[in-house]
Parts: structure tokens; sequence; C-alpha cells
DNA sequence: TCAAAAGTGTTTGTGGTACACCCATGG
DNA sequence: CCATGGGTGTACCACAAACACTTTTGA
């Protein structure tokens, strides 16, 4: 039967901030179609492992990062189903579909990419490199996606370090959602939601010392959106 | 290789309000496994078809509803990807993953499922009958996806005649959402929203006439969330 | 003592929520 | 004239947005 011909691969966008900047985790392609191109990782389902197991590991293969589950069900790093696409023709080599994840990954722990056993790079999502297949739009929708979390949950914590300053995290908002945030507003807003908690370390460098916060595990890191209908 | 294994299919939730009820479209499986049971709609995604062919093909084979598309990029009726299910295991013929889809269809349009060639049954969503592999997963998922979208969009009005009065919408949104709302402030969101306009004529019945409105295609129907940051 | 970044409050406007009575029609 | 459902306004409170200066440190 025609069905049994679909291949399945899962696909996932890493994104993490680097050099004050929002980037994406490529491979560039070594061979046709769209030699030389760059891809988002990604690969086969294997036929016994789950679809998040393969995207936990397409994860941990590129950047040595293992996917764990708190107690709260979330995972570290942060991974979710995006979407899936399989109009034909989106290969030339035959029907695939793929099951696209988006992951974060926190900057400081990730392994330098391209070093050794991958080829993969980071690069900035804007502007964004010519792509193979339709996957300049799987990183366009993974990047609406993450903007619009970002407003109403507390995803933007899973790109920072463990610790981190109110500074350094305004930096992140203001990176990702590409507008400059009022620093008074912030702060009282993100106190107020009761999301972090002060370490009592401060950071050091140039000008006043800054209050390193972490981020609370147990908060309950969602907002109700304004309702259209009461 | 073992990812040739893997057939794909694509099942549909389908919603409409009937008996003043939220209703899901069933059908019961006249085959092992699972003999008896309820299940969604769907079938296998054929070679040639995009997954969206796919899942408006299965909800035009349910229920006679053809699927069209407006000028703003919609669909009528509503249909939209809902997620994807993959688990090993989830059917014990062998590996399937599915792309769910859920769809909202406007009750009196509705084509009596189960007149003819269907087998198909209009079930309340609760209490959700005995359901086949991980149906019953879908389904509850697909229902707090719809009221979810319900709070930030507009949504609701794909599940009402093109005409309908506002004590009507009211009680769908209440159906939905299983709470009950103000009048008052039901009524003076929804204008103030500029999502409906009156269409001049009344309903009469039992009461006072009521004013007919029906949906602005041209309204921005969505709502700002209360971002978590300002 | 200067540069650089951290930290801190108040005012004003908008929107959410709660709440009770009169109106128009058909029987 | 009465039962049934349709339709209307206001007062209070909470939160969002705009806005500028002082504090602490290292060089």
């Amino acid at each position: 039967m025609s069905h049994e011909q679909i291949a399945v691969t899962v696909d996932v966008v890493i994104f993490a901030l680097r050099d004050n900047d929002l980037q994406v985790l490529l491979v560039k392609r070594k061979y046709p179609p769209y030699e030389g191109l760059w891809a988002i990782p990604g690969g086969y389902v294997q036929a016994d492992e789950s679809l998040e197991d393969a995207a936990a590991r397409e994860l941990r293969e590129e950047t040595g990062i293992g996917v764990g589950e708190l107690e709260t069900g979330a995972t570290v790093p942060y991974i979710e189903q995006l979407y899936t696409f399989g109009d034909p023709g989106r290969d030339p080599r035959g029907r695939v579909i793929t099951i696209a994840y988006f992951a974060l990954v926190p900057a400081p722990l990730v392994i330098q990419a391209g070093s050794d056993a991958s080829d993969a790079e980071w690069k900035p999502v804007r502007p964004l490199p010519q792509m193979a297949f339709d996957h300049a739009r799987i990183v366009q929708y993974a990047l609406k996606r993450l903007r619009y979390k970002l407003e109403y949950s507390a995803v933007g914590f899973q790109l920072l370090p463990p610790v981190f300053t109110l500074s350094a995290l305004q930096r992140a908002y203001e990176t990702i959602l590409g507008e400059t945030l009022d620093k008074r507003n912030f702060r009282r807003r993100i106190l107020q939601a009761q999301v972090i908690e002060q370490t009592g370390q401060y950071q050091t460098g140039e000008g006043r010392p800054a209050m390193l916060y972490r981020f609370r595990e147990d908060a309950v890191a969602e907002v109700k959106a304004r309702r259209l209908f009461p």
C-alpha cells in the first residue's frame, strides 16, 4: 500500500543565547540534495523508540546534553514538540514527514559544537543562513513559538545558567523579543511572580555588584491569559 | 532499515455542539484490536497528499463537510493540527504514529453521522466512552486545547450557525468551559471586541425576540495575552 | 573622583468583576 | 396579565505603563 513508503524523522531546533544573540544549532549538508546548505539536526525515528526519545537522542548527539526529568514532569533542558511537517515534495528523495521539536539549552553548558564528532555550528537566527528543505520555515515557526511562550510562561530561564543576575535575565528577554523593556517594571513583575529567588551571592565586575538569583523549580510558571470572554 | 516499518496515520477529533452539549464524532470498531470500543476517525496518509489534505479528507468522509479556505487563510470549518502521538506500542499491530488534528463544525451543518455509509456517532465528551488505543488521551488533549483557545481567540464561533443570538453564543461558551458567565460582562466584552455584528434580523420564539448576529470574518480574533514580563 | 552598572517608588489610566432590574413578546 | 427569555449601567479594585534619580563598586 502507498502509505508504507513514508519515512519518519525527528528534527530538533536547538536555541541558545550566545554573544548576546539568539542562536540556533545547524549542520552543514555534505551531500546532495541541498549540499552545502544548512539544516536542522535530525534523523530517523527508530522502531523501538518514542518520538520524545528520538528528539532527546538528537539533542544529545549534537550538544552532549542529556535530557532529564524534574519532579514536576518538566524536562531539563527544555524540549517540546513543535509541529509535524509532511508536505509531499518537501524532500526530493521521497516522502518524508518530520516531527519537529524545539529545545532551549543554557548557554554555559553548551558543549562546543563543531569541535570534534559533530559538524554542527551555532548560527544567529537573524539573518538565518540559506537552508535546506523546508527548514527555514521550521526555524521561523520555532522562533514564533518561543516568543509566544516567553510572554506567558517562564521558559526564558532555560536559556540562562543556573544562577544569573536580573540584568542578564532582562537582556535575555530583550534579545529574544527584539525590544527593550523598562527595568523597574521588569524587576517588579518578575519578583512579584515569585519564579526566582535570591541566592545570597553577588556577582562582581564593572560597576556595582549584582545579586545572583536562581529559578524556583516549584514555581507555577504560567500566567493566566487575558481572556477574550470573562 | 528499521525506520521503514513505521506507518503514518491522521486522526481527527471532530467537535460539535449538539443538545446543549459538547460532543465528539467517534466510530465503533468492528474488528480487533479493541473491537467494540470507540475510536477517533482516521486513516493512513496517502503517498501524494499533504497531512492537511489527509485530515480534510477524513473530516469530509465522516461528516460530508468539505474544507474551504477564507481570504484570511483561515479554514472553514475550523481545523488545525493538534499533536503527533507516536509511542511504540500504542497500536498492538505494529509501529504506527498518528498526526492528530482537531476540527470544529457548526451544529446545523452537520450531516447526520451514522445514517448511511459511515458508522460514526456523536458522543458527549463527558463522560467519554471507553476508547481504543490511546484515543482517550488524544480527545482529552484536544479538549484542553479547545478550552485554551476559546479563552484568547474567537474559535467559538466555528461551532455556531452563521447567525446566532448572544444568548446562544454565551450558552456555547458555558457548555465548553463548564462554568457560568455573567450576562452583562459577556455581552460588553464581546461587543467591545468587535468580532460580531448585528444582522438586523430578529429571532422570535418564547419570550422577547433576540437580535441575530453574525461573525465578522475580517475581525482580528486574537487577544493579547497578559504577558508575564512587560 | 569618575565611569559603569545596580537598584529603587509613585502616579495615572485601563480593564476586570460584581451586581439587579426593566423590556418585549406569545400564550 | 403572566411567563419567558432579552437587554441594559455603574462602582470598585487590581494591575499595567510611564517615568529619573541614588547607590555601590573598581579603576
